[in-house]
DNA sequence: TATTGTTATGTAATCGTTTACATTTTATAT
DNA sequence: ATATAAAATGTAAACGATTACATAACAATA
């Protein structure tokens, strides 16, 4: 293997020119760094990334912690995330927990280890006593949730606002019998789409009914099977607000087999607009994340982080946008 | 930050002793090991693993290049390897290449840049010359395509013989004019399946009919295009083989729009089982890959490469099964 | 007890870059 | 030409673990 030594040999050259050269070529002389460029192209020289990081004790390289890479949303942020990276000379290493609390603590020894310069986390079941830990040492980027009196940088999008927005559309349609399938309540951010949700009944004169009001876990099944106990109900629902579209498109699969109709007998509106939400039968209302957005907004708070690591936490919420397709019946 | 020397003087040991305990602890006198275990622990010592791998010059980490992260199947894999690469202690650097050439090439880097150990290729658009340069250098296995002539180890399932189970299926109830929306054609897989599809027509009698067979690109909007096409020929089919389970939602979509029911009017098999199959509305009959176990797999064979670096390429060729739901109809 | 073999530990070189500091070269001002 | 400042380059010491080799401790045997 060809290293910096024989470079710096072959261009008459001393290893710190070479080094200067690949790290600071404004700091070498044009003819230098021709001669050693040269060299470098001759000899088909490739650094020693390990050498490199074990002596700059940096690796380029952040983690990021997924609950569920198969999950549109998080696919997406990870999009984003590993565009601004590569932009910035970083790479990605991506940890799924697929859920599992145990598999995210292993993950942190990748940054107590150093072998990452940050992490992102991309919702999160660790807790507070161990994240503050963490941030105090780490860089440290939070995305999608958040968490109260916590210094740590977080990226979100204003959930409860948004929940608010997608029930007040059903109930700006004429309906009163709205009923909601919340995430599941260990996540702030079921609760805060359902706050929403309570938020839109209030507005429009409406008192909050327990029977509406189901919890589910984000999933299909889920959805299917809080919506067959909400048609049980003697007053059905005319409308449903849920949480994610998949529980949407389970309680829409649910509400089709008692030849129930949607849009016509049941306006649904969903939250995600995951890639299949414009796939389905009907087409999904829900409402937009910007997931790539979220993602991008992430890493840039983390290189913020990294580069100075007096940086204080930082908030940013961004905008989601409500879609409207088939599936919540047209206004009338 | 402590390192390996403040323990050894805690533990009043050379810091090669304090290395074997960690590395080799069979080699270390029990007593001598405790009380480095001990120092170790008050001192909450982490071993720099930009040192070791740098001294080892081996990173424990292995690269999956994933043409695009979102979909299941590819999902699916990434979670076998990963079971599988922890297991073995290895991490999983992701690089999600979004189906961009380009940035499958720049992956390439850090395999040349031993930042990794080795490289899965979660199917590649890399031409065969970098890869018969890489495999020869270092450890790569394709997972789910082939490559003919090649030496590089392969994990893959049959795609032809599952490609003429699934139309075999069709022909089987009855149908006479099956028709095939393709993948990609510049992709083996896709040719695999179109071949099994016309070794089933010919087991059944039945000619090729060019006008039938439309090549997509595995996509939702190229099967909902293609299968436009299909419904606008005099004589339209019967029955549907889709080379994905998204081009085939998105034939069903097209052929709904159009008033024709899907089983009644039009039989649809898909393939891949991702995971909206079982959602969609008719479930869809499809080819379930073993997508997580071909994962496990080319890790297996990814570790066996790494341990043995004359180890001969090897090809792992796994079982499908077709899942019959609603979409292609009941017997009869 | 002396001899030999075995096991456990220590010493110190090593991995290949980077970079603080020292030195040389070049440019600028007098 | 000389003095001084600025820019370019070189020298060599890091970074922190691993490990070949040397040595010491211990055990087994005659």
């Amino acid at each position: 293997m060809v290293k910096m030594i024989d470079v710096a040999k072959r261009a008459n050259v001393s290893t710190a020119t070479v080094s200067r050269v690949l790290r600071n070529p404004e700091s070498v002389k044009e003819l230098t760094r021709e001669k050693v460029m040269q060299s470098i192209a001759e000899l088909n020289y490739q650094p020693n990334v390990l050498a490199r990081h074990f002596r700059r004790s940096k690796t380029n390289t952040i983690l990021v912690i997924v609950p569920n890479i198969a999950n549109t949303i998080f696919s997406q942020m990870v999009q984003g995330i590993e565009e601004t990276a590569v932009q910035n000379n970083y790479r990605v290493l991506l940890g799924n927990s697929n859920r599992n609390v145990e598999k995210e603590y292993d993950f942190l020894d990748l940054l107590r280890q150093r072998h990452v310069d940050g992490m992102i986390l991309l919702s999160s079941r660790i807790d507070i006593d161990t994240l503050n830990e963490l941030t105090a040492q780490f860089p440290v980027v939070l995305a999608s949730e958040y968490l109260n009196n916590m210094s740590i940088s977080t990226v979100r999008i204003d959930n409860r606002k948004h929940g608010k927005e997608a029930a007040a559309h059903l109930l700006s349609l004429g309906h009163k019998r709205v009923a909601h399938i919340s995430g599941g309540l260990n996540n702030r951010i079921s609760f805060d789409r359902q706050d929403g949700y309570l938020d839109a009944l209030t507005e429009h004169g409406l008192k909050r009914d327990n029977r509406l009001i189901r919890e589910g876990d984000f999933t299909f099944t889920s959805g299917y099977n809080q919506m067959q106990e909400l048609l049980s109900l003697r007053d059905r629902p005319t409308a449903l607000f849920a949480a994610s579209d998949e529980m949407a498109m389970g309680a829409i699969k649910a509400a089709k087999e008692k030849g129930i109709n949607v849009p016509e007998d049941l306006a649904v509106v969903g939250f995600d607009n995951i890639r299949f939400s414009s796939f389905f039968e009907p087409g999904l209302t829900t409402v937009a994340q910007p997931a790539v957005e979220m993602g991008s907004a992430s890493m840039e708070l983390l290189l913020e982080h990294i580069k100075d690591p007096n940086f204080k936490p930082a908030e940013r919420v961004l905008k989601s946008e409500l879609i409207v397709r088939e599936s919540c019946g047209l206004k009338g």
